[in-house]
DNA sequence: GCGACAGAGTTTCCTCAAGGAACTCCGGAA
DNA sequence: TTCCGGAGTTCCTTGAGGAAACTCTGTCGC
């Protein structure tokens, strides 16, 4: 195919950004492997059954854009893959998707993997809250409006969102 | 491009299921632009500037799956798209990759759209927080375990969570 | 010293589905 | 009776992804 491009939306889009850096197919399994300890070319391969050459594509994405460092462990050239600050904070979103996959999609087994708060030490999931208040806050409880890097200010018409997020 | 099969993954994996869902090019924008309210073929079509084709493969797509309903509001053959709950709550990932992308990729102008929590009436972002105590949950506050639907009781070695999420 | 080895990619070739553009279908409206 | 606007289809090209073989580099065993 050809590469999908959402430039038209990369202006006025936090979500086309975050999608430009981990959109691809395989790069939210490889954020997985590597934040759970899978740190090796050929570990995450085996793994995930991806082709080398798109495992080694999306890697070197990944280093560019800042999400991973490749750092060598041995005099020979080997290296290993470790997140950034940045890439331990796009962890949040493989959570949220773990969250409302074992909602939505768990089999009859149950969730296939579980998660231990270390601060309560109870099996849980994330929930969303507001970082001003710390009340809920999903789909319906925000309004948006357009910000400072908003292509400019917005006829306030009856349709309150349309070049959005 | 085959269409990429993350079938080995989707057996024990919540994030691969869900990226089966919603990980395919521009179901994400698609989603968005359906929660704030474009919801007819065209104005979508317009605002994303997607192929008509791909756009019907997704909708369709999200419809079988169970994220949108298409409703008819017109005697002649016309539709919108509304979220089903299903589909309401998978728009906490986008609230996530909002913030994300908000703190690390907003260009010097800051970020193109602002969120107003109801709640508190202030201009917020999510933040995660554990379902069970509140306490804060991110990358690191975390131990994955096998889960009941996990492909079985794993030998408890060195390598805590080769099956993942 | 020399070949086998292991990790980490590269390269090549092939296939097939993603994207784009143009076409169709349907039921009012003029 | 034609025009129009919404909502999809159809067709073609291209380039992404997969598979497998190849490369490169430093170690290890002999």
């Amino acid at each position: 195919m050809q590469r999908t491009n959402f430039s038209s939306q990369l202006a006025a889009c936090s979500i086309a950004r975050t999608l430009d850096v981990i959109g691809e197919p395989w790069s939210p399994l490889i954020l997985r492997d590597v934040w759970v300890g899978l740190r090796r070319f050929d570990q995450i391969q085996a793994d995930l059954g991806i082709s080398r050459k798109v495992l080694t594509e999306r890697l070197n994405y990944l280093v560019e854009e800042g999400i991973m460092e490749r750092l060598p462990y041995d005099q020979r050239p080997r290296y290993e893959y470790h997140l950034t600050r940045k890439g331990t904070e796009l962890v949040d979103l493989l959570m949220v998707m773990t969250a409302w996959g074992d909602r939505w999609l768990a089999g009859e087994a149950g969730p296939p993997v579980l998660y231990r708060h270390h601060a309560c030490g109870e099996i849980s999931h994330v929930d969303l809250r507001c970082a001003h208040c710390g009340e809920p806050m999903h789909a319906g409880d925000v309004d948006p409006l357009p910000g400072p890097g908003s292509a400019g200010p917005e006829p306030a018409g009856a349709e309150p969102a349309d070049q959005l997020a």
